[in-house]
RNA sequence: GCGGGCGUGGCGUAAUUGGUAGCCGCACCAGACUUAGGAUCUGGCGGAGCGAUCUGUGGGGGUUCGAAUCCCUUCGCCCGCACCA
C-alpha cells in the first residue's frame, strides 16, 4: 500500500491524545525547555494557512528539544477576551462566552489536525474566571504598590504610608504625578478623603484625568497603539481626544529599565528599536519662565538648553492650564476661538494637515531668564498637551518648527550661531560657535549644551532632565467581554478587593451596549455592587492585560492557591523561545515585560524579563482574486480585455479560480446575484486579476490548512510550510511547490517498502557511503534547528532521501536514526515508520541519534584552484597534507605551468580545506 | 523626515558567514517505460557562444590574493515611528 496519510495521521492523532504523550511535569533531572506561541484570539473565521507558521516552527523545535533530552514546556491557549465576540453580541443578544467557546472548539480542531505537541493539559483561557481571577490580582498587587525611584524597585505601598506618616513626602523619591509636599504632621491631619487622593498619585494602577483616544464608533478609549493613523485598529472608526477619569498603569516608571533591559535579550533588531523609539528617551533640562507681572510660572522640557539665548516666544498646548489664567483681555476672543478650533480638529486631520501652522498669541509675555527680556507666550497644536510639560521654549533659529511659526506670524528669529544661514530655514546642528548667547557665546553647541545645565541649576532656574515620550497606559475600557476592574467606589473614593474576594466575577447584562446615560455596559448590572452597597468600577480591563502575564500561567494553570507555584516558577523561569507576529512589537511585547519586571520587583519571579529569544514569524498574505464587473451591468470582462470597459474589480473567493481561470459555472452558484451573468471570454477562458493582499475573510483569499491537510496531510502541510522560505520572512501563499514536498515523503516512504509496497527493511550493515549520508543529514539537521532555519532543513531531508534512494539503501542501521530526526518535521508519518520498525513505544520516546565525525571525515578534497581570484580548475589533494605540499602539487600541474608561463606567482595563498588561490 | 530590513535564474530560495554563486524544490525542455498520463524514472536548465571560453548576485566606486557577503555612493521595494520640543 502507498502510504495512506489520512488514516495514519488520524490514528496517530488520537494516539497521543490517548497516552496524553506531550503532558509535561517538572522534572529537575531534565533541563528545562520553554517553547511559546502566541496565543491566538479565536476570531470567527477559524485558522487559515498563515496562522500555523509560527507554531509548527516552534513545534518542531520543541520535539527536536525534547528528543535532545530536554523537559519541554510547549502550551497552547487563548487570548479569548476581546472585542469582535462582543460585536457580534451586541448584533445578535448572543453571549460572548458562548461564541468565544464555539470558536475555541473549532480552532481546537484545526490545531489538532496539525500535530502539535501541546500539552493541552495546560491550556489556559483568558476569559475563564479561574485565570481573570490572577489577572485581577496582579491588578490589585499594582494598586497597592509604588515606585521607589531610590531602590528601583517597585514597593508596597504600606511602606510609603509608613513614612508618610514619619516624614511626610519631602524624602520620597517616587515616580508620581506632581504633587506639593506635606509634612508627616499634616499627613496625619489629612482625613481619609484626602490621604487615599495623594495615594493615588503614587500608586502604579491609579486613576486619574487624562488626555485619552476616545472612539465614539466603539464607545470607548483605546490606548495609543490601538489608534492608527487617527483611527481605531480594531475597525476602522476615527478617533478622538478628550479628557476622562481613567485607569492608568504606571509603566512609565520601567522606562528607564525596559529601554536597558533590551541590551540583554536576544529578540529582533526591529522589535527592540521600535520599543526604544516607543519609550523614546531624551536627554535636557527643565526650566521655569516667570509670567511678567504675576507670580506664574510656566515649565518647559528642551533638549536643547545650549539654545537658551534664542528664545524668542513660548508656545503652550492649546489645553495647557494656563492659558486660560495668562490670557488677557484684549486677545481673550481670539484665544478662546483658537481653543475652539484646536478642540474641534479631529486627531486625524491635526495629523494629517502638520504643515499646516496654526495658533494665537496670549497676550502674556514671560521673562526671559537670564536676558529679562520678555517674551510674547503663545498658544500652538504643534505643541502636545501629553509631552513634557505641554510647553516648549522656542528657538526659531534652531528648531525648524519654531522657525516656521515665527515666520508664520511674523515673530523675530534671533541668530545664536555664528555663519549659521537662518534665513530660509533653521539649523539644529550643535557644531557651530555660539553668538548672542551670553555666557555660552564662543562656544561651540556640544559644549554651551553641557554649561548651560550647570548654569540653569546653579541658579535655580530648573534642572538637567531626562524625559520618555512613553505615557502611562490607560487601563480601563468602556467595554462588557473584558477583566471587571477589581475596585469598588466609597465616597467616590477607589478601593480594591481583597485577595480573598476574587475573582470579582463579570456580571450578566440585559445588553452589551453602553447605558443611555454613556456608562459603560456593566453599568446595567443594578444589582451588580460590592456588599450590596457600593459601585463597582464600571469599565473593564484592556484586550492585553490577560496576554501580559500568561506565560506565567502556563507554568501552574491547575492552581487556585496561586497563579503559579514558587516550584514551578523557579524550574521554568522564561520563555527560552517565544514566536509571533511582529505586529505586537509595542503592544503586547512591552507590556509583558512591565509586567514580569513589576512581579519580579515584588519578588513573585526569578526573572525580570519574560522571553530570552523571540522570533517575529513573516505574515503569510493572501492571493486575491479579481473579477471585473462593467459598471452598471452584470457583465464580466476577462481580465485582459478589463481597459476596453469601465469596469470594477470584485473579489473572488479563490477556491472559485485556478491558474487565474474563473470556475464560470461555480461562480454563478456562489451569490445568487451572478446566477445569470454574463462573461466577456478570451480565449474561451475568464481569467481573473490577481493581487498580494494580507489574507482576510473579507477579501475572499483565506485559504485553510483544513484544505491542504485533506488533499496532502499534514506532515505536508508541516513540511510545506517550512519549506516555503525563512520563518521571519512575509511571503505569498502558493501552492506551486506543494508537489515537491509530497513527493519528498512519498519517496520517504519507499524507502522502508518494496515495489510492492511490502514493508522491506535489512538488517545488513551500512557502507561508509550510507554512513555518511545518515550522519552529514544529522549534522546539518541540528545545525539548521539550533539556528531556526527550518527551511534549509527541508532541503537536507530532500538531499538525504534522494541519496539513499539512489543507494537503494533500506538499512535498518541507516533509517532508524533518519526516522528519529524527521520525526520533529514530519510526526505521523514517522510513527507509523517506528512502528513498522518494531518498535513498541511512541517515537517520541526516544533520543536524537549524535552525529559523528569519523563517518564525515575525507581523505581528500577537490580543491578549487583560482588564478588571480577566478577559479580555473579543480584538483583532487589529500587533506593531510602542508600548506607547503599542496602548494607543491598545484604549482606541479600541467595546467598551473600554463597560467604561469614560465614565471614565479606573485603570491600563493592556500587554505587547506578550502581554495587555492595563486596570483600572477 | 527618523529608524529597522531587503534587493541573487522564469519563480520560491541556498551559499560552510570573506573562499567553486545558484544547493533543494517548482516551472520548463528532451528522453525512457506506457493504450494513456496531471503516474514513475533518466538527463538538461542564469545569460552569450558549436566550442575552449566570456559574462553574471539592482547600478557605480572602494578595501582584499579573493566580495552576493565588508565600506562609500546611488536607485528601488517592504515594515515601524512620526509636529516628542
Amino acid at each position: 500500500m502507498e502510504y495512506n496519510f489520512r488514516e495514519v495521521e488520524a490514528q496517530w492523532q488520537k494516539y497521543w491524545r490517548n497516552h496524553q504523550s506531550y503532558k509535561t511535569e517538572i522534572d529537575s533531572n531534565k533541563p528545562k525547555c520553554y517553547v511559546l506561541d502566541m496565543f491566538p484570539y479565536p476570531s470567527g473565521a477559524g485558522l487559515h494557512v498563515g496562522h500555523p507558521l509560527g507554531y509548527i516552527a516552534s513545534d518542531i523545535y520543541s520535539r527536536y528539544k525534547r528528543l535532545k533530552g530536554f523537559n519541554v514546556l510547549h502550551p497552547m491557549g487563548y487570548d479569548s477576551f476581546g472585542l469582535p465576540a462582543e460585536q457580534y453580541a451586541i448584533q445578535t443578544g448572543q453571549h460572548p462566552a458562548v461564541t468565544t467557546e464555539q470558536n475555541i472548539a473549532r480552532y481546537r480542531e484545526q490545531l489538532d489536525k496539525i500535530g502539535f505537541s501541546f500539552d493541552w493539559s495546560r491550556e489556559v483561557r483568558t476569559s475563564e474566571s479561574s485565570y481573570y481571577k490572577w489577572t485581577q490580582w496582579i491588578f490589585i498587587q499594582l494598586f497597592h504598590s509604588w515606585y521607589d525611584n531610590a531602590a528601583g524597585k517597585a514597593k508596597n505601598i504600606s511602606a510609603l504610608i509608613s513614612v508618610f506618616e514619619k516624614e511626610g513626602n519631602a524624602t520620597v523619591k517616587a515616580v508620581n504625578d506632581h504633587l506639593d509636599f506635606f509634612t508627616a504632621d499634616e499627613w496625619n491631619a489629612y482625613d481619609e478623603e484626602k490621604q487615599q487622593y495623594i495615594l493615588l498619585k503614587y500608586r502604579l494602577a491609579y486613576l486619574a484625568d487624562m488626555w485619552v483616544n476616545w472612539c465614539p464608533a466603539l464607545g470607548t478609549v483605546l490606548a495609543n497603539e490601538e489608534v492608527k493613523d487617527g483611527f481605531s485598529e480594531r475597525g476602522g472608526y476615527p478617533v478622538e481626544r478628550k479628557q476622562m477619569k481613567q485607569w492608568c498603569l504606571r509603566i512609565t516608571a520601567y522606562a528607564e529599565r525596559l529601554l536597558n533591559d533590551l541590551n540583554t535579550i536576544d529578540w529582533p533588531e526591529s522589535v527592540k528599536e521600535a520599543q526604544r523609539n516607543w519609550i523614546g528617551k531624551s536627554e535636557g533640562a527643565y526650566m521655569e519662565f516667570e509670567i511678567l507681572n504675576s507670580k506664574l510660572k510656566i515649565g518647559v522640557f528642551t533638549t536643547r538648553p545650549d539654545t537658551i539665548f534664542g528664545v524668542s516666544f513660548l508656545t503652550l498646548a492649546p489645553e495647557h492650564e494656563l492659558v486660560d489664567v495668562i490670557t488677557t483681555a484684549e486677545q481673550r476672543k481670539a484665544v478662546d476661538e483658537y481653543i475652539y478650533y484646536a478642540k474641534n480638529r479631529s486627531e486625524r486631520e491635526r495629523m494629517s494637515e502638520v504643515k499646516k501652522i496654526t495658533g494665537a498669541f496670549t497676550g502674556a509675555y514671560a521673562l526671559h531668564p537670564f536676558t529679562n527680556e520678555k517674551i510674547p507666550v503663545w498658544i500652538g497644536d504643534y505643541v502636545l498637551a501629553g509631552y513634557g510639560t505641554g510647553a516648549v521654549m522656542a528657538v526659531p533659529a534652531g528648531d525648524q518648527r519654531d522657525w516656521d511659526f515665527a515666520k508664520h506670524f511674523n515673530i523675530a528669529i534671533p541668530p545664536i550661531v555664528k555663519d549659521a544661514d537662518i534665513s530660509l530655514a533653521a539649523d539644529a546642528t550643535k557644531d557651530g560657535i555660539m553668538i548672542n548667547s551670553g555666557f555660552l557665546s564662543g562656544m561651540t553647541g556640544h559644549e554651551a549644551m553641557k554649561a548651560a545645565i550647570v548654569e540653569i541649576e546653579k541658579r535655580g532656574l530648573g534642572k538637567g532632565k531626562i524625559n520618555y515620550r512613553l505615557r502611562d497606559a490607560i487601563f480601563g475600557r468602556q467595554r462588557y467581554w473584558g477583566e471587571p476592574i477589581p475596585v469598588y467606589y466609597k465616597n467616590d473614593i477607589p478601593y480594591s478587593l481583597s485577595e480573598e474576594e476574587l475573582p470579582l466575577m463579570l456580571p450578566e447584562v440585559d445588553k452589551y451596549l453602553p447605558t443611555e446615560d454613556g456608562e459603560p455596559p456593566l453599568a446595567r448590572a443594578k444589582e451588580w455592587k460590592y456588599k450590596g452597597e457600593f459601585a463597582y468600577e464600571h469599565s473593564t480591563m484592556p484586550g492585553w492585560a490577560g496576554s501580559s502575564w500568561y506565560f506565567l500561567r502556563y507554568m501552574g494553570s491547575q492552581n487556585d492557591k496561586s497563579f503559579a507555584s514558587k516550584e514551578a516558577l523557579n524550574y521554568w523561569q522564561d520563555v527560552d523561545l517565544y514566536i509571533g507576529g511582529a505586529e505586537h512589537a509595542t503592544g503586547h511585547l512591552l507590556y509583558v515585560r512591565f509586567w514580569t519586571k513589576f512581579l519580579f520587583d515584588l519578588g513573585y519571579l526569578p526573572v525580570s524579563e519574560p522571553a530570552k529569544k523571540l522570533i517575529n514569524q513573516g505574515m503569510i498574505q493572501g492571493i486575491s482574486s479579481f473579477v471585473y464587473r462593467i459598471n452598471g451591468t452584470n457583465q464580466f470582462v476577462s481580465s485582459g480585455l478589463k481597459d476596453q470597459y469601465e469596469t470594477t474589480a470584485l473579489h473572488v473567493d479563490v477556491s472559485l479560480v485556478k491558474n487565474n481561470q474563473l470556475n464560470i459555472p461555480g461562480f454563478k452558484q456562489w451569490r445568487a446575484e451572478y446566477s445569470d451573468a454574463d462573461f466577456i471570454l478570451e480565449n474561451q477562458l475568464y481569467i481573473c486579476g490577481s493581487e498580494v493582499e494580507k489574507m482576510s475573510k473579507s477579501k475572499w483569499n483565506v485559504v485553510s490548512p483544513d484544505e491542504i491537510i485533506q488533499d496532502y496531510g499534514a506532515d505536508c502541510l508541516r513540511m510545506y510550510e517550512m519549506f516555503l522560505g525563512p520563518l521571519e520572512q512575509s511571503k505569498p501563499w502558493n501552492t506551486n511547490g506543494i508537489s515537491g514536498v509530497s513527493n519528498f515523503l512519498r519517496k520517504l516512504w519507499r524507502l522502508y517498502h518494496n515495489k510492492a509496497f511490502q514493508f522491506d527493511v535489512s538488517d545488513e550493515a551500512p557502507t561508509a557511503a550510507e554512513l555518511k549520508i545518515l550522519h552529514k543529514t544529522i549534522k546539518k539537521a541540528e545545525e539548521d534547528i539550533e539556528r531556526f532555519s527550518f527551511n534549509t532543513s527541508v532541503s537536507t531531508f530532500m538531499i538525504c532521501v534522494n541519496e539513499l534512494t539512489d543507494l537503494k539503501c533500506n538499512k535498518r542501521a541507516i533509517l532508524e536514526p533518519l526516522t528519529i530526526v524527521l520525526s520533529a518535521y514530519a510526526p505521523h508519518v514517522t510513527e507509523e515508520l517506528w512502528k513498522l520498525l518494531g518498535h513498541e513505544q511512541s517515537i517520541t520516546k526516544t533520543v536524537f541519534p549524535q552525529w559523528k565525525e569519523e563517518f564525515l571525515v575525507e581523505d581528500s578534497y577537490e580543491y578549487p584552484v583560482s588564478v588571480n581570484g577566478k577559479t580555473r580548475f579543480k584538483l583532487n589533494i589529500p587533506l593531510s597534507l602542508s600548506k607547503e605540499e599542496i602548494e607543491k602539487q598545484v604549482m606541479d600541474t600541467e595546467e598551473m605551468k600554463k597560467y604561469l608561463n614560465g614565471d614565479q606567482p606573485k603570491k600563493v595563498i592556500v587554505v587547506p580545506g578550502r581554495i587555492v588561490n595563486i596570483v600572477v
